[in-house]
DNA sequence: TTGTACGCGTTATCAA
DNA sequence: TTGATAACGCGTACAA
């Protein structure tokens, strides 16, 4: 098998017997030249395998139908779910999706940002996962963008999440509804407009269930398995204790169940728990965590289509579209107990 | 915010009045250059934030700076670390990775392979995960390639691994140097080299300490959780139990234990398990795993480090990498119980 | 319906 | 040390 170069347009215009304009009208406006040519053409493609050359194109074009995935972390439990759905919505209108990984270095954002400027891609995807992604962005120019699962402070890069307002009250409201008044929320956040959200909605829920807010039961966390274990700890060493927990995500939320199973505690009898967002791992807990699920699907999907579409319309209104997130029933809840 | 075109070379090249060769030759050989010329050119792209459009450059030399990472699925816990290693290699060298995602879709896979035949890339990171990537590959004229985690099948691409036979090997000595005799081997494969591998380090253990094999004690699965469980159901409709369980990856593992937890034993007195892999997951389930740990990090940085290698010499002899991985001792193995 | 020729932004060759 | 210019592969206005 020799190695040689891929075919040029060039070569299938010397073996179609035509000129290299005909070639490219064959391909992009096959109505604009001859059944017989057009057959001709079609024939030395096929003979000499030829794929238009990406670059040259879009050097010539201006832009390519690339988009831009940027992502700080591609463990983190949500992405590769949200992934599918920005891939199959790009797909869909011919677009391809690329994924740079910037490990939280805003060197390495800095560099996909240049590949953007030089042309490489089109459109761009924030997914600032749960460390805002906003310093070095803000300010640069950019091409259109949108942010999914976190908002990038203080900019006008659209946005699509989950309605975690909305959401976190669902969570409650289930903890209400089973009875529970004692309800301790573990992972506020001074930090994080997401967490502050949830913590929202949980005050809601409360409020419209007339029991009072109690400050002992809010605890702050960074949205960690280790953070939600320590704010069990933190409890137990206080007089007072709530019947249920209600965390700010499902990594919170395993901690508090890790924490409590370590003290000896049988749960759901002992203590009622829920999360927030419905990772893999949820499952895998005993008990199966009862949560909140992110539609991640429909968010990517969302995203996706709200860029192309200000791909083709450059509207530099900034859009917010928030997703309403749907209530899983595991284990992880169930009547208070009797103390 | 004017939105204006991004500089060119030229625009550099009339600020700093030169000519545009000169402005290349700045910034690729200095040396060649003048000092006091050096410098007007480098004050012009500071005062026009100059760039060079990657798609032209590429374009011109016939070849890009960029390595496609393929892989079919990116939730996959084996590829998050393995990319972080590929990642700081590649940039190490001045490449820039992009990822690929196939979702196990040939039509995705061969859409990335016409990005890289179109240029945009100049190596190929086969990340197989577990499903063998194959058939599509095979034939095709590939760029410089290697395979991370999983050969490909029948392929003369060059591949980088964990050291499957060595590793259960250990596994198996650990179970047997606690005093296990009676221990089953969950998830044997005849689709999956990998798997199959294991299973001959299993073997070797047991060969050496002389426990005749005991085919009772091996049974099939896909390495899902879902396979380990059934694999108790199973076991337990025989007459003879092992007292401990060898698993032929961590999520056997997890089904594993997870089963004999439902059926109320308590572990790890009642039972041994050791996974392989270790996943995040495995400190999670209870009792924590001890497993195989992969060395993920270092796969990646000695596939992109044999890539990049391959890049330069362009050698076609296909080699292969394999990794010794450490055992990792958690909680899920004591003792065989008396019974 | 088809072909000629230019330009996209670079790098590299050759003269000056 | 510097500049003019060809070429990379493609799309398209313009001419035929």
């Amino acid at each position: 098998m020799p190695d040689t170069a891929p075919a040029t347009i060039e070569d299938v215009a010397r073996i179609a017997e035509v000129s290299i304009a005909t070639v490219s009208r064959a391909i992009h406006t096959p109505d604009k030249v001859a059944k017989s040519t057009r057959q001709r053409v079609n024939q030395a493609i096929a003979i000499t395998g030829y794929t238009t050359n990406a670059m040259a194109r879009s050097l010539r074009m201006g832009r390519s139908n690339m988009i831009l995935i940027l992502a700080p972390d591609i463990g983190d439990p949500n992405f590769s779910s949200t992934l599918i759905g920005l891939e199959n919505e790009a797909r869909a209108h011919g677009f391809g999706v690329l994924i740079g990984h910037t490990q939280n270095d805003p060197e390495r954002g800095l560099e996909y940002l240049k590949f953007l400027s030089s042309g490489q891609a089109t459109g761009l995807v924030l997914f600032t996962g749960h460390e805002p992604f906003g310093h070095q962005v803000v300010g640069q120019r950019l091409p259109p963008s949108v942010a999914v699962f976190e908002p990038v402070f203080g900019s006008k890069i659209s946005y699509v999440g989950v309605d975690d307002v909305a959401g976190a009250r669902k969570a409650a409201e289930h903890l209400l509804s089973a009875g529970h008044r004692a309800i301790a929320f573990i992972g506020d956040s001074k930090t994080r407009l997401g967490h502050q959200r949830r913590r929202q909605g949980f005050d809601k829920a409360l409020d419209a269930a007339r029991i009072p807010p109690n400050q002992r039961f809010v605890l702050e966390g960074e949205g960690t398995i280790e953070s939600g274990r320590l704010a069990v700890e933190q409890l137990f060493m206080r007089d007072q204790l709530p019947t249920a927990f209600m965390c700010v995500n499902d990594a919170t939320a395993v901690g508090v169940i890790n924490g409590l199973t370590a003290r000896g505690y049988d749960l759901p009898h002992d203590f009622s728990v829920i999360g927030f967002d419905d990772v893999p791992q949820a499952t895998y807990v005993n008990p199966a965590l009862t949560t909140i699920r992110q539609p991640r699907t429909a968010i990517g999907r969302q995203a996706m289509s709200l860029l192309i579409k200000s791909l083709a319309e450059r509207p530099t209104e900034r859009q917010e579209i928030l997703l309403m997130p749907d209530l899983i029933v595991r284990g992880s809840v169930t009547g208070p107990a009797k103390r």
